[in-house]
This record gives structure tokens, sequence and C-alpha cells, in this order.
DNA sequence: GAATCGCTTCAAACCGCTTTGGATGCCCCA
DNA sequence: TGGGGCATCCAAAGCGGTTTGAAGCGATTC
């Protein structure tokens, strides 16, 4: 069943009836009834290929995937983003269309899926420092929001973010107030902007209570558990070792806790732990895991609200980047606790 | 640049642009090499949205994802299974989309995704037990491959699967010939086709070997962390503890060998553990986390092999329901040994 | 009673490509 | 020398919608 066809199931021509159906005001209420009544007692569904054509919008978004660089984007953090802003996708009768490309594939990518139309915007995952897509998309004017920020971009751009730095700036106060001194940082990998910024609240609210940031006491890796694990050990086995570690993610979290564990330390009364949590669905803090005292940020409600800025940014291009920087909440769990005085 | 611009100025029709672009024979070698530099220097890409109209074709593929089941889908193994189709796709030149949708609205989706014209083809994630999609995609009429197999559907259908039942018989066997008898199995959940298939070949050796099935030995849940610790943590507590065990993933494997440790028991010397393993590309076994003996089968491949499976099925329909059943192989790591005698 | 106006409806153009059904020219052979 | 065959190329008709410009018509206005 097409629009012509029921049309002329109508006596009407297919003009009005395609007004009909899109709430055009000049149509007849009385008509407009008959219409959608017929529309649904035929399953009528425009052809999305048609509309697409005719109305020169793709209706569709995209998320490029570059696969070379195998840990950081084939993730459980990027599958709930992914979910997240697929739920905003369905509500809002939009597509979303993964592209995994090789890496050095990625700007071809971007490029033909503007001239070819297939997508009215992308979403840019992974900011690295001074990221070369985000001048590359401008340049080829294809809508765009970032998940994070990319530190060294002169040009305003939109972006939805978590404030990383605050987060492990207000998570190393409270290890501060716990009187912690030696605290570590088992970080994400530093080319990474999110990385970057978390260091940075790191060494800031040490420094604004006098502790020179120890090297040794800050690592820099895959988010993974035994990337935690190794760089917790190696920390734990120093003259001087930490009482607190703070870690990047709930992965390299759990790599931490065995390596406390492991060397025969209970979490939070030897070692204190605070961990990044990003909420992910299929592994809760405190259900699917102990709790850890954390800063919560839900990467899945982070998908949901960029793919709205994106929708939006499609929509009304003229009122120019948008940002929106998100708060994570300081989660207190059990695997943190006041430092013991020897 | 459109189809007519680059004909005009090439002093040709666009039918014949069209097809000195597209490989048709019925034109001159010299024309055509006029006309594919011509389109390389001026960038010209065909709209995607024009050529799917005019071919009556989408040129993409969907992947549909309910959300209710906050577990099964949005986990690691998914973002694998997609990140690998995803590559067939774009060497394909076929997009991928994703439907991300509350589980009720799943059958709905399946209709409008057909009606609508949105895509050639799905891909059936996760099947159960007479799973209802396959008589659904079947009777609307839309091409699909299931990845696994659904227990109890008459008809024929497209599927890729891996042979669980064999994996884990395999690893079953291996484990009493090491003199194992008191064999446990953390299985995923059984509504899941694939868990169904594991247990039964986990029983199926049992009994070859003339050992009652115990089920105080068997557990079925979700496949996380803490999950599989606790399962195991239950067994080992038992009058009669296991001595090897069985785990349907890496994730539960890990909480098992947790429990195993917790409880003072060495792994591979007081007790076993055999994992399934999905070779995941963010948590590779030996290299991510310390070695288990494993049954290990890709599901990144099981995801490129589905993808081609279902685009040949798309261009060659009348060519009827293919199947594939992959052998997963038996990896010996560090988790195993025998039985110890007392 | 003619001009005007708002409310409805429609015919036709258009989006950018593919594809059908010729048309043209040229060579070959009877 | 005329007709058939082959190699090239093209005009035009879709694909299934949206959108522009205009028309029909009863009511209102002067």
């Amino acid at each position: 069943m097409n629009l012509k066809e029921l049309a002329t199931k109508l006596g009407l021509s297919p003009t009005t009836v395609s007004r009909a159906l899109n709430g055009y005001p000049e149509v007849n209420e009385a008509t407009r009834e008959r219409v959608v009544a017929a529309a649904k007692r035929h399953n009528y569904h425009p052809n999305t290929r048609a509309i697409r054509l005719a109305t020169g919008r793709a209706k569709a978004v995209g998320h490029v995937i570059p696969i070379a660089t195998r840990h950081e984007i084939v993730n459980p953090v990027f599958a709930d983003f992914i979910a997240g802003a697929g739920e905003t996708y369905s509500r809002n009768d939009y597509d979303m269309v993964l592209s995994v490309v090789p890496d050095e594939d990625e700007d071809q990518t971007y490029r033909s899926l503007k001239s070819k139309g297939n997508v009215d915007g992308v979403i840019v995952h992974a900011p690295r420092m001074n990221d070369p897509r985000i001048p590359l998309l401008r340049e080829i004017g294809l809508p765009f929001v970032v998940h994070g920020r990319a530190t060294g971009t002169a040009e305003p751009y939109c972006w939805l973010d978590v404030n990383n730095r605050r987060a492990f700036q207000r998570a190393t106060e409270f290890l501060l107030d716990l009187g912690h001194t030696r605290i570590a940082l088992v970080n994400g990998l530093e080319f990474m902007d999110f990385a970057i910024r978390r260091r940075t609240g790191f060494v800031d609210a040490l420094i604004a209570r006098g502790i020179a940031p120890d090297p040794s006491l800050m690592s820099s890796g895959e988010m993974t558990e035994i990337s935690g694990y190794r760089a917790a050990q190696a920390m734990l086995a120093l003259p001087d070792p930490p009482t607190a570690i703070l870690a990047s993610s709930m992965i390299s979290g759990m790599g931490v806790r065995r390596a406390v564990e492991g060397a025969g330390l209970v979490v939070g009364r030897d070692v204190s732990i605070i961990i990044h949590d990003d909420d992910l669905s299929y592994m809760k803090n405190g259900e699917d895991v102990p709790i850890f005292t954390a800063t919560r940020s839900s990467v899945r409600e982070a998908g949901r609200l960029a793919a709205e800025m994106l929708l939006d940014v499609i929509a009304h291009p003229e009122m120019g980047p948008r940002q929106r920087l998100l708060e994570a909440e300081l989660i207190i769990g059990q695997s943190t606790g006041p430092v013991i005085k020897n």
C-alpha cells in the first residue's frame, strides 16, 4: 500500500492525503480523520526511502567506530552509550547507523557519510587532544556532537561531557579529608581527553592541600581488570605505598581491589578505593559488584542527552554550538575509610 | 555535485554516466574512463537516498535491541558481535542500523522496518526456545539470520551458531579424563537457547560416563561476575563440593575464580575451572586475565559470518535457508589439572 | 451583483538516481 | 545497395513521497 493507492481508495489526491497524515492545517478535520482511519485500516506506512529523497533529509544519525584501537571503543562503556542514544533516536523516529571502519578510513567515512547523504549528523566518540575530527566535520559541514571534549580545539563546537576534573578533584578531597596523603591514581590512557582532565582534578586537589603529586603514584593505561591489577600491585610494592587509590573505571577498580586483597590488605580499612562508575546497565556498583565509593555518572544517560542535543542541532543549526557539562555524584560506599594512624 | 551536473559537465546523458560508473557493458571503454576520472576529480558520490528509492533496496541491515531485558543484550558479547558484523557491512557498502526499543515494541519494530523499507534484512539476537520472532519475520517476509538457534521451531530458517552442546560436552569429558567426578555447571539463563544446549552437552557427557548429574551442582543465572561468584561460593560450601567448575563466560568465570580463591583453594590444583571464551576483543583470555582453560569461539568472527550470510540471503533469497555450525576450540590453560586423590 | 476572502482540494513539478525502450551511426555481408 | 547486427548513447518513465502554485466554492463585503 502506497500513497497513491491510498489516495485513490479515498477518492482524494495524494497531496491531500500526505498533508492529512502530516498534520498540515489546510485540510478539513473530517477529511483528516477519514484519512487517518483509512491509513490505519490499510496499515499504511509511508516509504522511508521516498520521504528521505523528497525531503532531502536522512532522518538518520551516524556513529563511526574505528576498529584498530581495539580497547577503547569496542567496550562496555561504548555499548551503554549507544543504548542510551538509541533510545532517543527511536523515540524521535530517527535511524541510528553504525559504521565500523578501520581507523585509517575514519576521515573518508565522514566525508562519504556527508556526500552520499546517509546521515544528518554524527556523534564523535572518545575525543583526544586536538582531535582532528572536529575541524574535519566543520569543514565538510556535517552537524556533530562530541561525547567529551577535545582540549586544544580553538573554535567552539557542540559537546556533552561529564565534569571529570571536578569529579576527581572531589574524590581526592574526600580522601584527603579522611586523612589520606599517599593517594594514587590509576588512570585511563592519557591521550584521551577525559583522562587528562581526571588527572588534572586529582593533581589540583593534592596541590591545594600542599601535597606534591608523586609520579610513582600515577599510572595510565587501558581500563581493564589486569591493567588495574598490575598498576596497583606495583604501587603497593613501593617502600611508601599508597593508602588510597583512585581508579578510572569499575573494571580497573576490580583489578585494583584484587591487588589490594592479594597483598593481604583489606579494602576500606588498609587501603581505600574510589572508582569512577559509569553506571553500566549490565554491571551495577553494589549490585553486580560489592559497593565501591565512586564518582558516578550514567553513560547511558549521557548517550540519551547527546543524541537529543544532536537532533536539536540538526533541527536548529542556526542556534550555534551547544555545550553541556554533567556533574558526577559522589557515592559513598564501603571501599573507603579513614587512614589508619600508626 | 549530482549525476545531472556531472553529465552536463561531460557532455553526456545521465544514463550513460550512471552506467559507466556502475560497470555496465554498453558503454565505450574510453568514455567510461573519462567518466570515472571526472567523478573522482569532482568528488562525485551518488546520493544514497536516491539510489535507495530508485532501486527499491535499502542497502541497510537492521539489528533490533530490546532494552528491558537489561543484562542479556547490552553486554560486551553483543558489542563484539556488532563490531564483527559491522566490518562485513562496511566492506559491502551496507549500512547497519540499530533499533533500540522497549521490548514490548519489538514486534512492531520489525513490522515497521519492513513496511517503511528501512532495511533489507535483520539479524536476530539471543534466541530463546520457540522464539516468536522467527515465525513473525517469516510472516512479514523480512529476510533474517538468527545468531544462535531456537529449539522448538519447526520450519527451517537461517542461522549461524556455535556448537554449544559439543563444546560443553568436550569440556566435561576433558575434566572427566582428569579424574574429576564432582563437576559443576555455572550456566547462563536457561531460557536462552545456547544455555540449554550447553547444559545438554554437560549432562550428556556425565551420563555417558555413568555419572548422575547432581542438581545442586547446576546453576543458571546472568553471566556477571557476582553471579558466578555467588553460584560457585554456594557450591563450594556443599558437604561434597565440586572439584571442577564449568562457567558459561569469562566474566562469570572470574567470579568463580574469586570464590575459589576466597575459599582458600588454588585454581587448577584444588579446583579446576573451564570457561567459555567468546574471545572478546577488549578482554583476552591470557592477556587481560590469567589464562583459563576454555572452549573458545570468537563472537566477533560470528558477527562477521552472520552478516555475510544475511547479505547472501538478501542477494539470493531463492537459495533457501542456510545454516552454519561453528565448532569451539578447546584451549588448555592453567586453570585445570588432575583431581587430587586423598 | 460583483469583488474579495478563507477554506479545501488538486495537478504537476521535483528530489536524484536507475532502467526501459528506442535512436543513431557504422560495419559487414548478401 | 539495402538490410541486419553491433556498439554506443540518450530521452523519458519510473521509484513514492513532498511541496508549490493555483483553482473551486460558498460566504462575506461593498
